[in-house]
RNA sequence: GGGUCGCUAGCUCAACGGUAGAGUACUCGGCUUUUAACCGAUUGGUUCUGGGUUCGAAUCCCAGGCGACCCA
């Protein structure tokens, strides 16, 4: 033993827990009572001075990330979830206190603890005569015994894959990771506090819909077994948060995970958190007036200002916010007066000439409008920016404008050139519902995948009356970027989404009478698939490379079965 | 979907067609004031995968995988 590669290093370490067994101690604790966290303990004893030593008992716990150890001496860094202490070792006193239990307690401690372990300490506090406040340690109890090295200690971990799929190593070594996640946690605790002192009720809906509904996303498709069912994973909370004002409560929202089958990017998640909120007897005026006082509210609690940093850019979250239509926002941006088109043609030209690129299935003035303004306008949004009364066309859930004829009461809040809330004055009119989503119908017949069949039971529910509703949604991922200065929105997902690493084919066998083909995955995933011809089979046995003929000729290209 | 960049020891990186190396970590020895401890010694590799070119490939070419960023 005693080489340092990963398969030694941990062999290494399992031979030191043989031996803490054989000392007669669990490698794996139980429980231990700490009396303080580090940060508490640096906070009470700053005005220590170096070289000063207290009598107060302490006992505390954590991780150690450094070790400094010499003959009879030893300083450990240990962190806890709040920071860092250094422990005091002293072989002396260790083996005195200890020496009922544990027969050269120090020399143990020494051999058989590494970075990486969970360790809990009792003692005193003493400053060093450099000036670090330490635990004096008298005792101690190895709680976990850690079997994989840390990464570097200096430069810790920065491959952002790895990152990624090991967060809890990150979490580990990257304090800042860990003040993500604080903050992230606070935002939504702050969140759901400011609706419930105004009560707002938080009621759960189904993540699980036999219609997708309420945005135009598509869906993530699954299946009950035993109903015989194909179901949908929400794409929004929009719908059933509805239902439930036609029940008669009167303020309700949901915070919670959305699954949009989507790409991924810097701003998207296949997986995410929204909140909605509805209020009855409300419009999309209140819902700005509640999103400006709620997130500038949310800022000053959680961090204590209204100015926050972004990326280098000072973001002043305090309100009112700037408000802005639609139609003068683009104007402003293009030199293009959208509502003085009354054809579509004349607008395409005036479009095309102000360089805005006119996709195919674009082909009206709102649509035309909308990408005008994602085009020119939406990356240009940086401080808080509500842009008001949209088409009617991109806006199938929206009431009409109570003014402006082929609008709707629409708003988007625009922060960091990103689109963080929208909201409506909810279409209340079941009719004209009805005839907005048979629209959406007929385009996903047509095969458009982010449009979805009708949900009816939902259009039961409006003929049965609705108040007039104010309703609001907003990304509280990309509200965490902002508040957290987080340039990617995996940074503030504590798992995100990555493609699987393991998919080396490992082995094979095919069943000439059956046409199965059955493959072996490195990750220890079997899949049959069907169908397959045998002149596929003997390919794949003759190829220099199974991985790239699998990718190229199987995958994707005749149906499988997972086997279980 | 397109483009650019990256992938080498547990971690952070070098080697730019000619023996795969450093720091750190690990292991062993020494050390009672360290804090990236120090001193000495040792060990550690599927250079992402598969082909190709070449006397010779981490390096060049082709295909693939995974990731990052940008664009749509």
């Amino acid at each position: 033993m005693g080489g340092s590669n990963l398969e030694e290093i941990r062999a290494t370490r399992i031979e030191k827990v043989a031996q803490i067994k054989e000392l007669g101690l669990n490698p794996y604790g139980y429980k231990w009572e700490s009396s303080h966290h580090a940060d508490q303990l640096q906070e009470k004893y700053v005005d220590l001075a170096a070289g000063e030593e207290v009598e107060d008992q302490v006992a505390i716990a954590g991780r150690i990330v450094a070790r400094r150890v010499f003959g009879k001496l030893a300083f450990f860094e240990l962190q806890d979830e709040t920071g860092k202490i250094q422990l005091y070792l002293e072989k002396k006193r260790i083996n005195n206190t200890m020496s009922e239990d544990l027969v050269g307690a120090f020399n143990h401690l020494k051999k058989l603890s590494d970075t990486g372990d969970i360790l809990g300490v009792k003692g005193t506090i003493k400053r060093t005569e450099k000036g670090e406040l330490s635990v004096y340690v008298s005792e101690f109890q190895i709680l976990t015994k850690s079997l994989l090295p840390l990464p570097d200690k200096w430069h810790g971990l920065t491959d952002t894959e790895k990152r990624y799929r090991q967060r809890y190593v990150d979490l580990i070594v990257n304090p800042q990771v860990r003040q993500t996640f604080r903050i992230r946690a606070k935002i939504t605790a702050a969140i759901r506090r400011y609706l419930e002192t105004r009560e707002f009720l938080e009621i759960e809906t189904p993540v699980l819909q036999s219609e997708a509904g309420g945005a135009e996303a598509r869906p993530f498709i699954t299946k009950h077994n035993t109903l015989d069912m194909e179901l949908y994973l929400r794409i929004a909370t929009e719908l059933h948060l509805k239902r439930l004002i036609v029940g008669g409560f009167e303020r309700v929202f949901e915070l919670g995970r959305i699954f949009r089958n989507e790409g991924v990017s810097t701003r998207h998640n296949p997986e995410f958190t929204s909140i909605e909120v509805y209020q009855a007897y409300a419009d999309y005026h209140d819902m700005m007036a509640l999103t400006e006082n709620m997130i500038s509210d949310v800022a000053q609690e959680v961090l204590g200002t209204t100015k926050v940093n972004y990326q280098g850019e000072e973001i002043d979250l305090t309100p009112p916010w700037r408000r802005i239509t639609m139609h003068e926002v683009v104007q402003d941006a293009t030199g293009v007066d959208f509502t003085q088109f009354s054809d579509f043609d004349s607008a395409k030209t005036a479009a095309k000439d102000a360089g805005i690129e006119v996709p195919a299935d674009c082909q009206t003035i709102g649509k035309l409008l909308n990408e005008a303004f994602e085009q020119k306008v939406e990356t240009t949004l940086i401080q808080p920016t509500f842009v008001t009364d949209y088409p009617v066309e991109i806006s199938p859930l929206a009431k009409p404008h109570r003014d402006k004829p082929g609008l709707v009461e629409r708003f988007e809040l625009f922060m960091v050139g990103r689109e963080t809330a929208n909201s409506f004055s909810e279409l209340t009119d079941p009719l004209d519902q009805r005839a907005r989503l048979e629209a959406q119908a007929a385009k996903k017949a047509a095969g458009d995948l982010e449009a979805n069949d009708i949900d009816e039971d939902f259009l039961a529910a409006l003929e049965y009356g609705m108040p007039p509703t104010g309703g609001l949604g907003i990304g509280i991922d990309r509200l965490v970027m902002l508040l957290t200065d987080s340039p990617s929105i995996r940074d503030v997902i504590a798992f995100p989404l990555l493609k699987n690493q393991s998919s080396a084919v490992k082995e094979f066998d095919y069943d000439t009478e059956s046409q199965i083909l059955r493959i072996t995955f490195g990750n220890g995933s079997v899949y049959k698939y069907s169908d397959v011809p045998e002149k596929i089979y003997k390919e794949l046995k003759e190829t220099s490379s199974v991985g790239q003929y699998f990718n190229s000729q199987i995958k994707d290209k005749f149906g499988f079965d997972r086997e279980m």
